[in-house]
DNA sequence: CTAAATTAATTTAAGTTTAAAATTAATAGC
DNA sequence: GCTATTAATTTTAAACTTAAATTAATTTAG
């Protein structure tokens, strides 16, 4: 129960540096004095930290604030190109591999479609080098100047010394995909969840800004959940939290594809809806069919945000979040025509209180924010302040 | 999203302060040496630390642990007698106050029925301050040796510069609790919901000992659940996190007493079971008759170990917890008999990865813990390190 | 156009704190 | 009673933050 928390003199600078280093980077362009305000450290500390910084070339110099008299406020922001960080999203259909600068302006692309149960492992590990080698080719950047790659991958993460992936849609089942990388790159790996990633995306930049306790509910073909406590995501003791779709709904209820029966996802999933409605479209025209479906309503479709409705209220009684947001492309296509309708569910079923502090959102990022989030794990090991050159990690003291 | 952590030295210093009292009070008995491993402090901080709250009389020293050659290592412990605490139990059939030491040894106790439908504010306010004047009296302890009263209620408690209360069972709507306690008292007052501070008397001295994940549900006639994450109770927004009884596991099934349907309060809490076992107990006997029902099994028993295991498993692939702790007199009662029933059933009803890692255990401290574990929570504040005299607060910066 | 006023930012000085090294303390074994 | 050994404290040096003093960069008044 000991917690490890700042201990030395050193540390304490450390961790001055790393909350200065994150506000500025929420923040965007700001001047000294307001640091100063907002992270409660003094003028001179403010000067201290930011002089290293500018040194180090991590942040840097962006204009004035017009002055009427005195001397005007030097405006700061961190270095956009400082290094660059790539995000990875392995989805169902396709693998994306994106390049971002340190602002998450995207500066290539690269993406590989996957066809139906075509998940090999090693298929998958050769798009994701592939691809990682391209974005870096197609926009002029030197492998030196990429701070680490981020991947969202389906199923659950295993966090380790070695991280293992567990995916049942995927037949991955302890895949070891951060050594598998490795043999074909060097760069510092950070793997996720995608739900979890697409979570962090709609956190820092989407709907999800400003709140530290949000829960964003993903919709697809599978249902999920990332929970975000105190601003961090929530990940218990094996990193599996957030398994929305597989809590029971029904005693003996609908089966699911995972085995079990009641499960939330064989009723809002987007296989489930489609099965309701006595619908059995394959993968490929599935949105298509279900954007039809959405759009002239009808009973299925209340029944749908009816069980929405209860899986959203069961998390808003357990959690007593401040935001619900929902994404996915399944959900979103329910947001979008029947919102109002999903509240009236959400609030019959939950408690008035917890009920009274919420508000439910649609995610603003699109579904395919994945490989952004993805990109984001790297900017949050960045934002420590540890990193002292792109690709050198700190020395080992 | 700024994080307002350490940022002085002296904070520095106050938080290995802290790290090191809390520290020693979970371990017991403990050498400077040891400490110095435990908390990573070197064994100079150790030195001056310890010698500070020595000198403060927080801690002393307790006897030598036998060398072989060379000078025998001093035994440290918290000085239970540094000062004292009191916990109050409101609860549906009675108010508890009982006083304890640092090392909560009961030290006197007061008890005060409440008949059914009698939970006037005005009379707990009453019993409450009788209680605490009795518990002190009896046991001959000074005020000024009570560092502060903590709290189980039962409802919500909305933390605000003015906790109110929020418990549809007592008839309370925004009761000012700690507000119209300051009338009779001026001690320190920590208020918070019951299930919760059961919940903490139960990780730190009972079955959740040494996890820092940990749900503990509570199961009497109403249904609760405290979640504890990274050690800490999680409250979230308006601290009414937690309320597991009424997530709804069927969509419109049978009707609860908040008037809502499908509720899991309505499946397994106590009045629900006799319910549904066409037996209506008036609250008097309502134990013995479930004792019985219990004891003679059948389908309905077997029927609430499913909805319990539906329950439990949401749980666990929400929360991914390492531990669950059921809690309780009607969970304790159904534990006893079923336990092996009831891990079945939440085996069928949840993932196999969080399955795997979690521990399901019966509570160890009863269902009269609450006021033990209201009273932690003053014991929580000292460990904080900032009270240097027992009432005299620290001194305003 | 210059000097005063004003505000920003840095530098200096003082006070804490921790870690490492040196010292003192306490015990067992010979 | 002396030495070896281990525990604990004291001393010293280095690092860091804050407050105060100083320097820098503007606008405005004359």
């Amino acid at each position: 129960m000991a917690t490890p928390e700042r201990r030395t003199v050193r540390d304490l600078r450390r961790g001055n540096r790393a909350v200065l280093l994150r506000t500025l980077y929420f923040a965007g362009l700001t001047t000294r004095h307001e640091l100063s305000g907002l992270t409660g450290l003094s003028a001179a500390s403010i000067s201290n930290v930011t002089s290293d910084l500018i040194a180090e070339n991590i942040i840097v110099e962006a204009g004035l604030v017009e002055s009427d008299g005195g001397r005007p406020r030097v405006l700061l922001r961190v270095n956009p190109n400082f290094g660059h960080v790539i995000g990875v999203d392995v989805g169902e259909t396709h693998v994306q591999v994106a390049l971002f600068d340190l602002d998450m302006n995207e500066q290539a692309k690269s993406e590989f479609t996957l066809r139906p149960g075509e998940h090999d492992v090693e298929l998958v590990v050769r798009h994701i080098l592939t691809g990682i080698d391209a974005v870096m080719a197609s926009s002029g950047t030197d492998p030196a100047q990429v701070m680490g790659v981020g991947i969202g991958v389906p199923g659950i993460v295993e966090s380790g010394p070695e991280a293992l992936i567990h995916a049942q849609t995927f037949g991955w089942d302890a895949v070891p995909l951060s050594a598998l990388l490795r043999e074909g790159t060097s760069l510092p790996l950070y793997i996720d969840n995608g739900a979890k990633t697409l979570a962090q995306a709609e956190l820092w930049f989407g709907s999800g800004r400003g709140s530290r306790h949000v829960i964003v509910v993903l919709i697809g073909s599978g249902v999920g959940a990332s929970i975000i406590t105190d601003g961090r995501t929530y990940r218990g003791v094996n990193s599996s939290a957030g398994e929305w779709g597989h809590t029971k709904i029904a005693v003996a209820g609908r089966t699911c594809r995972c085995g079990a029966r009641g499960c939330l996802e064989a009723y809002i999933g987007a296989e489930g809806i489609l099965e309701r409605a006595g619908m059995t479209a394959e993968m490929a025209n599935e949105q298509a069919a279900l954007a039809e479906l959405v759009k002239s309503g009808g009973p299925v479709i209340n029944e749908t945000i009816d069980y929405l409705g209860v899986g959203l209220a069961n998390l808003i009684n357990l959690f007593n979040p401040e935001r619900i947001v929902i994404g996915g492309w399944a959900g979103l296509l329910l947001g979008q025509h029947e919102l109002v309708k999903i509240k009236k569910a959400v609030a019959e079923n939950s408690l008035s209180q917890p009920y009274k502090t919420v508000s439910i959102t649609l995610g603003r990022l699109g579904p395919d924010a994945v490989a952004l989030g993805a990109a984001t794990l790297v900017v949050e090991e960045f934002l420590l302040g540890e990193i002292f050159s792109p690709t050198q990690q700190p020395a080992v003291i």
